[in-house]
RNA sequence: GCGUCGGUGGCAGAGUGGUCAAUUGCAACUGACUGUAAAUCAGUCGCCCUUAGGGCUACGUAGGUUCAAAUCCUACCCGGCGCA
């Protein structure tokens, strides 16, 4: 087998095509083709982290409109263990969803598990407070011992499970994610924390950089050993959107990811390395933002970043999902989103409404028995009343969590279908300026 | 009927002369949650005054002892248990 042909073997694992874009900004609305199906984008991504989105079966996912589902590398490693998925025939056979799959490469969990163990901070700080942030490297006699240790090589995790000791470097990450087996799958990335100073950002992105790097040789490896029965040309993937019949074995994309914190400089220059990253000629699949923000400047970050990224590939912004943030993340040129938000703030009984969040354990809700919303189509709305579910989450029922994260993601699916269909149409921002006006009053 | 133990804020249950408007849990009320350490976490929770703080009313009922009582004494009411 020729060069040529491998490389043209790489890039079957996905196919993106751009329907239509936003005229005179970074948005667009598309296609990517992956081998368990296609995903119209702009399109949300709903967090199944440890193989399950949680309280939500996959057929509830799929009348919800879900187009992809995100699995966690760190989180099935320590369990069940990405040998036993593996031998299961991989995630999507695993946890039954048929659809396209991505796994995250425990990147987040650097920062979850690190800086962040153990204190307030979220990846996104809503106030810019100077005095919250770190002047210099606090290893780690903050006070707060951390479960994860940064070196230049790897991360030494601390299990949160059993406390068990676990090194994983950037090729790990990528074998485990091959074993598990997703669609599209993360380079191992720090990400940081929003109160890291610049010195230590640019630090951390080396790193995120040598990083990504060997996570793209592991990749190219571990694709070049795949014996896959039938290749489907050029002409089949972009007339057919047909991929190629891999049974078992499906060729994995690989999303390098762009890091750099809220500097400008250190964003833009991330970008284009990631951008310009190549192993034996082949570069990543599409590619992820990364790290933290301050909601302030988030618009700003993902602009610098997508008007470096080559348009003809995905992007997604890693791990932002309210709705305000979804049409910041479109109109800026973001192709994906995927959040924890929909579904854990479901479980603690907040619930989307096209007039803004309300919690459904106030106690007006009690004998409210109109719907959550009298216009929504999900399962939930369609059967079942407010007042019915305030009862639920008073008595710490269980469906509560499934109904509210069924009506949440439905919810979120349909916003960034709406937002698709409004670029299709050339009412993007008429659809943005008449959703924000209701969802903020 | 006699004896005995007990009656504390919506509930359960600490406290047993001053630091008690009263530990704690539950319930209730409100808020948070952004690549899931999360069916979690935080605040409020007698009444009044705008916060600091101050005032008022409260630990079955009514009296009493004391500078001071949820805490001690007396009577009564109510409940558990034991004996008749």
């Amino acid at each position: 087998m020729g060069r040529s042909e491998d490389k043209l073997k790489l890039m079957k694992s996905l196919e993106f095509k751009i329907e239509k874009k936003i005229e005179g900004f970074l948005g667009r609305a598309g296609i990517i083709s992956t081998p368990h199906g296609k995903i119209l984008t702009p399109s949300f991504v709903v967090v199944g982290t440890k193989a399950t989105v949680k309280s939500v079966l996959p057929e509830d996912l799929k009348n919800n409109n879900t187009g992809v589902v995100l699995a966690n590398t760190y989180h099935l490693y320590l369990q069940p263990g990405d040998e036993i998925v593996k031998e299961a025939g991989g995630l999507h056979k695993f946890m039954n969803w048929e659809g396209p799959m991505m796994t995250d490469s425990g990147g987040f969990q650097v920062f979850s598990l690190g800086a962040a163990y153990g204190k307030e901070i979220g990846k996104v700080v809503s106030v810019t407070d100077p005095s919250l942030l770190i002047t210099e490297r606090s290893s780690a006699e903050d006070g707060v011992p951390r479960l994860a240790t940064i070196g230049n090589d790897g991360v030494s995790f601390r299990s949160h499970i059993d406390g068990s000791l676990h090194y994983i470097t950037p090729e790990k990450s990528i074998e485990i994610q091959h074993n598990l087996g997703a669609d599209i799958i993360f380079a191992f990335d720090e990400c940081t924390s929003p109160m890291e100073n610049d010195r230590y950002q640019e630090e951390a992105l080396s790193r995120t950089h040598s990083w990504a790097k060997r996570s793209l040789k592991r990749h190219i490896e571990l694709e070049h050993s795949k014996k896959i029965s039938h290749i489907p040309s050029m002409w089949e993937v972009s007339h057919t959107g047909y991929v190629g019949d891999f049974k078992d074995l499906f060729p994995q994309a690989l999303f390098g990811i762009v890091q750099g914190g809220r500097n400008e400089e250190l964003r833009k220059k991330s970008a284009k390395v990631i951008a310009e990253m190549e192993v034996d000629g082949v570069g990543f699949d599409g590619f992820g933002i990364g790290g933290s923000f301050a909601k302030e400047d988030m618009s700003t970050a993902c602009k610098w970043v997508n008007e470096i990224l080559p348009e003809g590939k995905p992007r997604h912004l890693l791990g932002i999902g309210e709705p305000e943030d979804l049409f910041m993340g479109v109109e800026n040129g973001v192709d994906l989103f995927d959040c924890v938000g929909p579904t854990r703030i479901a479980r603690n009984g907040s619930l989307f409404t096209k007039n803004g969040k309300i919690n459904i354990m106030n106690e007006k809700f009690k004998n409210d028995f109109s719907k959550i919303e009298d216009d929504c189509e999900c399962d939930t709305c369609k059967n079942y009343t407010r007042a019915y579910l305030s009862h639920l989450f008073r008595a710490k029922e269980m469906l509560g969590a499934t109904l509210a994260s069924i009506h949440n993601t439905y919810f979120i699916n349909k916003l960034v279908a709406d937002m698709r269909k409004a670029i299709l149409e050339d009412k993007f921002f008429e659809f943005k300026e008449e959703f924000l006006k209701n969802y903020k009053s």
